[in-house]
DNA sequence: CTTTGAATTGAGAATGCTTGTCATTCCGTA
DNA sequence: TACGGAATGACAAGCATTCTCAATTCAAAG
């Protein structure tokens, strides 16, 4: 149950935070903007502030529960932590978002880092190119 | 000089995108935020709005002259485009940028976008840790 | 070296995303 | 079940960036 993660995380059960981890759970290697999840939750007849949103977002991310991404485009985006870390690769076109994961890109990250005299704390990786789905259009809104 | 460059690129030659681009050139190495480019043009005595820079910097990188980097904080970095391909290294402490390229990277992320079915377009690699330097403090506007 | 039209500029307003404020409400312990 | 601190929602505020528009500047032509 969510309510445990939530827990164990150090955060108080309450409604909206369970409601977006729930909503993050059921749109599974879907990457969304903090307006986007408000939209849902609203749609969906929850009452919830954007701030919220945005503040419960961040105590995630503190948590641990989810990541954080600044693809191009101004909104932030955020996706449940799930499993291993990996990169991404986003359609520049229709905005869709695959994750990847490469043992040989890594390896040489830590060695570049310790070349030049960093401790290395974190990377971004992301990839943009154009998708080769059939339904790939300027299709930009997710509601 | 600077005039050529900027006819090469299409722009009319004005005082404005003479001045930045001859401060971008003077800043080897540096990677600039809008506003610090602003401070520094007025600081040296030049007339200048913060618009005119936005506005320009937006060309210049339309005109490749420019790359834009959005590295973690709000505010995008500009650095003048000079020589091949490179990514970053980001010290989280004291903010300095130092840059690499490495081909197994290019590599292999050009392996992985034909995989997935993406024609590659571009991609943004930036590694963040904590650099080695002696000076190195939690240092942050630089005018 | 002037004229002249279009491009460029500066100032400030406006926008878009995100965070702060604060009174009200909710959670969970006693 | 009552209580105190944490969390919430509505809205204001903040920050980086873009837009608007009248005034200025550029450069091509006369």
């Amino acid at each position: 149950m969510e309510s445990q993660d939530l827990r164990s995380a150090g955060l108080k059960v309450t409604g909206p935070r369970l409601k977006m981890l729930e909503l993050l759970e059921n749109t599974h290697g879907r990457h969304l903007t903090a307006e986007a999840i408000y939209r849902q939750l609203i749609e969906a007849g929850e009452e919830i502030g954007l701030a919220t949103v945005y503040r419960v977002l961040t105590q995630f991310e503190a948590a641990g529960l989810v990541t954080r991404h600044h693809f191009e485009g101004g909104q932030a985006v955020f996706e449940l932590e799930r499993g291993p870390h990996h990169d991404h690769i986003v359609c520049i076109r229709c905005g869709r978002v695959e994750e990847f994961y490469d043992e040989a890109i890594e390896k040489r990250q830590r060695a570049i880092a310790e070349k030049l005299g960093f401790k290395l704390h974190d990377h971004t990786l992301t990839l943009y190119g154009e998708c080769s789905r059939p339904g790939c259009q300027r299709q930009n809104s997710e509601s």
